[in-house]
DNA sequence: GGATCGTCCTAACGGTGTTAGACGTTCCTA
DNA sequence: TAGGAACGTCTAACACCGTTAGGACGATCC
């Protein structure tokens, strides 16, 4: 629902609708509408870590293709749907924050990717960061200026390579 | 009041209030709330559109460190107030997206860097917009892990320097 | 067989953006 | 100088939102 009618536009009435419910009835299950959007928040970025054992899985032995297929994944896990976008990355729901058991696999996820890379590359925690940051800000430039487009899966691609530039990454045979 | 009480809290009665009138009245002067949302818009990238000058004034003369001075700029302009960088650069407002008459300064703005950016380092269109999404993101990481900090303007300059390297930028005496 | 619990309901509350319609003031014009 | 349009504000009220209160009903368990 979130993805078809919008993330912050779902209505407690709508959702309980959907389920043969009336909307106070759905307080038997969630103390509150946050409470809701706390467990999608848990759930996407749980989703998420579990798409990630196919994405090691396959990880090329170059750091820098590594570097670029991890980048990729994550990308395209959120750049195709706006709402788990807003929901992940973005604060769009106005006084919501994930309480710290929703947060635990978003924590997970980006301290593995964190171990990941520096396993990968050697590249100093400042450098993840900023690699965090590129892929972030690639992805909400997309949503801004290009949702359903695909010119910035390209754009990501380059950003990688300069990180990968910078941390002191040899070439591959994509270059 | 947006600073103070956040953007999306805004009440149409708590800002009739502040100017000493009732809810209602202020359809004599704004179509909707949305429409008060949208002047908010085109003043705020118009007050950054206003502080250019000074910027461009005292650029320095070296391309790497004029570019990590645009980049503090506008870092600064929009990661120490966060209903401004909500206004700006994300879209928590609902159902709210700026009319093109108030996107306009915003075009201006990021054209303007555009040219200056390749004039001073004669960096491919992508490459701009790379660096575009680099600063965004980063301050993006700072609102959403580090607000009221300053671990990202550091992250910010490596940020930028990794980019300059990128594109071919000689090394300053920062580095 | 009766108490308990869980689940759902209707009714309603306070708050939101917004509209309708009335009122007084200002100011231009016949 | 009188009449009337235009303007700005008001109160009252609407529909919708998340949320709470309190009761009806069935299954479960002692």
């Amino acid at each position: 629902m979130a993805r078809s009618k919008g993330l912050v536009e779902l209505t407690l009435r709508d959702v309980a609708d959907r389920v043969g419910m009336r909307a106070p009835s759905l307080y038997g299950h969630f103390a509150s509408k946050h409470a809701i959007y706390d467990a999608m928040f848990e759930q996407a970025w749980s989703d998420y870590e579990a798409t990630i054992p196919d994405l090691e899985g396959a990880l090329p032995s170059h750091p820098r293709t590594a570097m670029r297929a991890i980048a990729a994944h994550f990308y395209d896990f959120t750049a195709t749907d706006l709402a788990r976008h807003q929901l992940m990355n973005q604060s769009v729901i106005a006084g919501f924050s994930p309480s710290s058991e929703a947060y635990a696999p978003s924590v997970r996820v980006l301290e593995r990717a964190h171990r990941t890379v520096v396993a990968l590359t050697g590249a100093r925690t400042e450098d993840v960061e900023v690699w965090v940051a590129l892929v972030g800000g690639l992805i909400n430039q997309h949503h801004a200026n290009d949702a359903g487009g695909s010119r910035h899966r390209v754009l990501l691609d380059r950003g990688v390579d300069m990180w990968a530039d910078a941390v002191g990454l040899p070439p591959d045979d994509q270059q």
